[in-house]
DNA sequence: AGATTGAAAACTGTCAACAGTTTGCAGAAT
DNA sequence: ATTCTGCAAACTGTTGACAGTTTTCAATCT
């Protein structure tokens, strides 16, 4: 029953395009074709059996997303957000996250507040022994949480879309910037503000965290680029 | 040499699909196709004079930008938000317009708050003589405005595209209830945040222009279904 | 040696055709 | 009369090939 359920959601859900699409953006959120770089059709056409038909239609949805740029006649690129871009992306993430932090405090179950004590508990935890290998997965699901639970499609969409771009930012090393403890405070007073029904203070406590986000990641890129000017270039 | 150069920067910036994407985006907002209707990618290929394939690229594209819906096996048909999305629409375009104002403020200089003040002079003499014809593209050109000078390019990007997807909501008549005045009092608000310089009360002018607005349309709505339910389903 | 030119290779843009699926319809069975 | 069945038409999904452009590189010239 297992195998021919999921060869029937395979089916109904196919479209070659749709999945090269996926696959080819994990293999440039991945890092696996370097930012600047052009992508070359016949290569990932030959890499995943297909013709070149499907490749570029799943192209032309990653250019939408905002992940490649396309040149006439010189093909699709992959893009490389200048820091401008990324204090862009911050800005409209700062709105947008303080906005999922209202919706959820206005319609926010027992359970879920239960959920979030759970995340931020154990974050509080991996925070303490320092193990930024388990805080990190735990950071992005907590977000994740809030961005679903939240219950407004459109925004989810275009919040994990900013996110995806910010991936691509060449100093994205520095986005994690700034220390667990510090980022688990701000972390504390979101779940409190939504744990209390507070709509106002849970859009503020929402919007801060990206907005201090926002000025660990400046700080940090301000350092580095002191250090070694070659990588602002 | 006129001729030349737009020879020249439409070979430069071509692509056929690009044009399609355009035209086709436009004979959908501009309801040639009914919305929830299926699109013919043969109709539109020998429309246009071309083959398939860079029909169906546009048509991806399109996807992306949430205006059209794509079924396997079945086509791509116009997309139909119902009132729950535009109400997540509208909550989104609250923040995000909200923002604008504050970065407007930030950042605006002389000239560009003459121009706000020209627009607003120019809205409320078609106000005060119920020329909604003449009202209508000014308030549409203002709202540009502001959203080109704040400066976020993302930003604007993220609000042209849903002030899009809005155009495809059934009851999108009703978008404009509200009464010319009313929204005027709000322009002039937001106008004077501005050119105060003031952010913080910027940004509350705008996301609340846009806030009255989503409730405006919803009293609408809500009126409109009371009297030919059938609007609804 | 370095710059320049020209041809070949590589790659993108587009098309027409074929395979597989869905849809519409006519005829048969109930 | 209505439902069911099976066929035909229409349409989507995908492919391979061809045309035109860009890039690379070697030979030539300064």
């Amino acid at each position: 029953m297992n195998a021919t359920e999921d060869a029937l959601t395979i089916l109904r859900t196919r479209s070659l395009s749709g999945v090269l699409e996926r696959e080819i953006e994990k293999a440039i959120l991945g890092g696996e074709i370097p930012p600047g770089k052009r992508v070359n059709e016949n290569l990932l056409a030959t890499r995943f059996g297909t013709s070149r038909g499907p490749v570029r239609e799943a192209l032309r949805a990653l250019e939408g997303l905002g992940l490649v740029e396309l040149i006439p006649n010189r093909g699709v690129f992959i893009r490389q957000p200048a820091v401008e871009e990324a204090i862009e992306i911050y800005d409209v993430r700062t709105v947008l996250f303080g906005l999922a932090g209202k919706l959820l405090a206005e319609r926010v179950g027992d359970a879920q507040v239960a959920r979030l004590k759970e995340y931020l508990e154990q974050m509080e935890e991996a925070a303490r022994s320092r193990d930024f290998d388990r805080y990190y997965p735990l950071n992005l699901a907590f977000h994740e949480f809030i961005i679903d639970a939240c219950g407004n499609a459109t925004l989810a969409a275009q919040y994990r879309g900013l996110v995806k771009k910010l991936h691509l930012f060449r100093a994205r090393s520095l986005v994690q910037g700034g220390g667990l403890e510090v980022s688990n405070s701000e972390h504390r007073e979101m779940v409190e503000a939504v744990a209390a029904r507070d709509p106002e203070r849970a859009q503020r406590a929402h919007s801060d965290h990206v907005a201090r986000a926002k000025a660990r990641l400046l700080a940090a890129y301000q350092k580095a680029e002191a250090q070694a000017p070659r990588l602002t270039n």
